[in-house]
DNA sequence: TATGAATGAGTCTTCATTCAT
DNA sequence: AATGAATGAAGACTCATTCAT
């Protein structure tokens, strides 16, 4: 363990940093962490593997400095779409281009999507941080949704089952298509389901 | 790569080559396939190390093997569950007792569960494997359910997402307790929501 | 840190793991504990690096069984030498070829003393090893004068004092040729120190 | 290995150069030569890494100067202490005094003690340097001696043989308490002895 | 078949030293 | 004269796989 990780303050350093941060995270999303090696992040960041241990206590650290920069991009990028429309008259269309969207962002980060689902699946850490960020992500559609006229009535919980059901679909489309289900027919089915948790505010 | 991998046939020599399998399986389940090593793989099921690749390609195949035996104790064991009526009188009854056998059965093999979901997430065959076998246990269902005077109509995506709810909702329970969510509230949602899905059938 | 490092038991095993030691502490005694590396015990043992680990926990235990087996031979062969008398009526004998012995001795295994020397002043449990057999060997050594008819009255202690003056003595001998300083006076003036030590004895 | 080793001439430069030497001193002291590095050594001298190189051809250089400032603080420093009077007369009150004044200097710098007398051990240099030392203190104390009218004849030999017996015992005393061991008994013992050595001179 | 000893490439990490600024 | 970022070789240790018996 190296006692002297330096936090860098030259614009450079910091460059580097996040150089070294994006190589690691990109390549254990390519790859998984154990395929990936310090050498191999090393020569894509540009730099040293030297180096990498002046910024970073292990190479876990990297992965997980990773993941706090990048993991929302991956995970939850629907609430920065400034083109979806929460208000309660769109709730069918909303729902629609959440699911538009998330399929569409999926199918960009596919593997890295995987790999960090992996992570999720086996270090603890990495799910303790994950399911963080995911709690605070359903209370921030929560207060959206509040805004824009929902009943606060059990609507964390019902954002969470919304968003469960929204990301199995999408997964379900994505992944593992299977050959004998309808997705056209699922995703109808999906979004009536949601519709029915949100019927008390859709009148 | 070992070309001459055998068959074996002699009783001894399959029970050896189960012992293995047993013995890796429950090894990479406990710590993960990447901190499971041959050597340990080999004294759990006391053998020697030479032998293990008599009967198997390499590490990986050893998992798989695992995985065909023993992933549906761990994943899909409700159809087996004798004790869980599938009659449309008592649809509520069956929702709550798969629930509950769910989560008892999650706890049991809590850590298992998630190695193995890592691996299904960052290997590309453990993936197919999964996603092939829960179809047929989707399948399954459907086709029990059937058999208890469901329609049949869209009765497979159905089924699919009332396994997913289910699913999140248990691996709610289970892991991330946020302290914000109430878990019996969420239940009774979730049992409304797949209620919801069956309408038809429910009268 | 090798949960498996193994006992070795067939007769080649053995032989091999007496070869790494013997390597190990070799190359240890002539450059030092820093300056040796693990793949130069293993080439000089004839092994791969990888063997050393299934029989060693780390470098360290190479280091620790090597003392254990050699130490002795370095720092303490004057008992086992047949040729010494230690009678009362020999005294002045005695001495002298003890100081003959341990010089050709010291001579011989110059670098490896020093070496050794370092580490006990260096590492915790070198010294705590060393020390103990140094208590063991002036113990026997004690023993053997009784044997001989010697006053046991403050025996250890004395004995402890005549191996300090010998050991100073042969050291200054071997290494540090002090131009000025005269070493048959300095000899004589140390034997009869000694001598006096044992006035009691010697009549 | 820079060529550009300057010897610093400003003030506030060899302050700095100072700075490092009794820096790398004390942890190397602490720690060991093998267990310091120059980033420790520059932190804790308050400098950057780079300044080292510009007063020290390299790590081996900083230990080297500090041995050369300080090493006498530690292993020599009964002949500046003004207390002990070395006249004839007291000569049993000076032994003791000696004793004294040793092993309480060795409690304080116990691991600096111990790990300069591993290099002494391991390292040629430095060997040199440290009998060379001890060389000219005990020709000091002998000078020293002679002023106070001891006899000159072989008295540097008899200084070397008595600090050697006084080394011995307060390492004893210091560091490996023998159960079994007297150490009252055997002070007494070593002061007799090193009476015996100056029987001439005190009559 | 079976053993377990043996291999050696591969991995993370450290650190003395140099270099751009 | 000074900084501290950067280098990259080197080291301890691991482990899937093979081999001699």
């Amino acid at each position: 363990m190296n006692e002297l990780v330096r936090e860098p303050k030259q614009k450079r350093a910091i460059e580097k940093k996040e150089k070294i941060i994006k190589a690691g995270f990109d390549l254990i999303c390519e790859n998984g962490y154990y395929n990936t090696n310090t050498a191999q992040i090393a020569k894509k960041a540009g730099v040293s593997t030297g180096i990498v241990y002046q910024y970073f206590k292990d190479k876990y650290d990297i992965l997980f400095e990773g993941l706090e920069r990048y993991s929302d991009e991956i995970f939850f990028p629907i609430l920065k779409n400034k083109e979806i429309s929460f208000e309660k008259k769109d709730f069918d269309k909303m729902i629609r281009q959440m699911i538009e969207y998330y399929i569409s962002n999926h199918k960009i980060s596919n593997i890295a999507h995987e790999e960090i689902m992996a992570m999720i699946h086996s270090d603890k850490y990495v799910a303790e941080f994950y399911y963080k960020r995911e709690a605070e992500m359903s209370s921030a559609l929560k207060d959206i949704l509040i805004k824009n006229g929902f009943t606060e009535e059990n609507l964390y919980e019902r954002v969470h089952i919304m968003m469960g059901l929204i990301d199995n679909l999408c997964h379900e489309v994505i992944y593992h298509k299977h050959d004998d289900m309808n997705y056209e027919l699922m995703r109808e089915l999906v979004i009536d389901t949601i519709k029915n948790l949100f019927k008390n505010d859709l009148v």
